[in-house]
DNA sequence: AGCCTTTGACCAGCG
DNA sequence: TCGCTGGTCAAAGGC
């Protein structure tokens, strides 16, 4: 598709993908998603995995696309979704949007929807109003950017270390690399504060507010402080991994909704099963549980979704493993495989030398923090106990177990 | 019992 | 050196 696309003239800061289920399993009611103001276009449709257009593709399409327009329908994506919907199957909207137009009014996915030749697709033959369709556009758009931005890693490999997901209150904020040329030096940041939502009274609470955000990892919380530069409170986490450094950040709003989160360092090890993750069966770092669409193998994680109000992820690693965790892409498994491989060499060629490193790495740019891009710190493994089993523990506490003077060491 | 959060204290960097 | 601030520790308690 995107052969037919010229150079890009026109920044494009989002890509995301909404999926639309099969008509079949259509049902009343569901939440809205939030989708911030900005003019949308369609550029593809797809409708399984490996149907997956290439990134390259996307992203020419989009970027030719007439963003100062109201949503349209590129070439044969028309017909496309006719098709998708006749056969009933999921589809999956690719949809672009440009954070350098701003619309007054709120445009929403009905918008799109409502464009003439998406109206077309899904209204007729079978009578079901696009209304309901959205009622089923949910937190799968910001999944699938996490999935787009594992297509970033795929096809922009040496680009994709700047890939940054803005989510929830704008959930079409993703950032490409490509268009970091065309951005002014003040649209450069490292670190977006994302504008605070008052979703709580016509969105459901997802009991999202005491806990980060799903990244597929566990997280321990070790402290929480009132920053005085942010005036909210401030917690921190550490992967659970024995052999994980990595800790973030989390700031919420006085309501409790997230509104940025850091990531420091990068994981060492896979992703934790899932049956592993907690004790409840849902995500141990916090997030509710998700929904997994098991005809697409998206994963609809609810929070994330901007019902919460606002998410940040800085980490274009983690973004990339939250992706894979959640699409069962083989390709994503691959990606994720070769990270992972690459990232324990690195370990071992820096096995004392620990990168540490403030992965806000400055895609966008803007008016907001700056902060030091990265940096290198000798870690020492002073917390790790090296017992006589050859294995390396870690405490984690103490307790005085009941019938047992001695305290056990956790 | 395992694992988590809470929270006050402590530490380190910086001006 | 001192005070401020952000980050971390770790005992205590909860689920």
């Amino acid at each position: 598709m995107g052969e037919n696309f010229k150079a890009p003239s026109v920044s494009v800061s989002s890509l995301s993908t909404l999926t639309i289920p099969p008509k079949d399993s259509f049902f009343g009611g569901g939440n809205m998603p939030y989708f911030s103001p900005g003019p949308m276009t369609l550029v593809s449709t797809f409708f399984s995995e490996s149907e997956y257009p290439s990134f390259s593709q996307l992203l020419a399409g989009a970027m030719a696309s007439p963003l100062a327009k109201p949503p349209t329908l590129l070439p044969g994506e028309e017909e496309n979704c006719k098709q998708g919907y006749k056969q009933n199957r999921p589809m999956n909207l690719m949809v672009a949007q440009s954070p350098f137009f701003t619309i007054p009014t709120a445009f929403t996915p009905s918008g799109l929807l409502n464009s003439p030749g998406f109206l077309s697709a899904l209204q007729s033959p079978f009578g079901m109003s696009h209304q309901q369709a959205l009622a089923h556009v949910t937190a799968q758009a910001a999944l699938s950017q996490s999935y787009l931005q594992t297509q970033a890693e795929c096809h922009f490999p040496l680009q994709s270390k700047s890939v940054q997901v803005l989510g929830a209150s704008d959930p079409e904020e993703s950032s490409l690399q490509p268009q970091l040329d065309t951005m002014s030096s003040d649209q450069k940041s490292k670190k977006f504060e994302l504008p605070q939502l008052s979703q709580s009274e016509d969105k459901p609470s997802f009991n999202s507010v005491d806990r980060p955000a799903s990244d597929g990892y566990n997280w321990r919380k070790y402290g929480q402080k009132m920053v005085k530069a942010s005036e909210r409170p401030r917690s921190y986490y550490k992967c659970t991994h024995l052999k994980c450094l990595v800790k973030k950040k989390v700031e919420r709003s006085i309501d409790g909704h997230i509104t940025e989160i850091t990531y420091k360092g990068h994981h060492n090890h896979e992703l934790p099963q899932p049956n592993k993750r907690r004790r409840d069966g849902c995500a141990q770092d916090g997030s509710d549980c998700s929904n997994i669409n098991p005809e697409t193998g998206t994963h609809t994680e609810i929070e994330i979704n901007g019902l919460n109000g606002a998410l940040v992820a800085h980490s274009e690693q983690v973004s990339t493993e939250m992706a894979c965790e959640r699409s069962v892409s083989n390709e994503c498994e691959e990606i994720e495989d070769a990270e992972t491989a690459a990232s324990k060499e690195h370990d071992d060629a820096t096995n004392v030398k620990r990168m540490k490193t403030t992965v806000e790495t400055p895609i966008l740019s803007s008016s907001h923090k700056a902060e030091p891009e990265s940096k290198i710190v000798v870690q020492t493994r002073n917390e790790v106990d090296i017992l006589d089993d050859g294995f390396k523990w870690r405490k984690y506490g103490q307790k005085v177990v009941k019938g047992n003077h001695h305290p056990s060491c956790i």
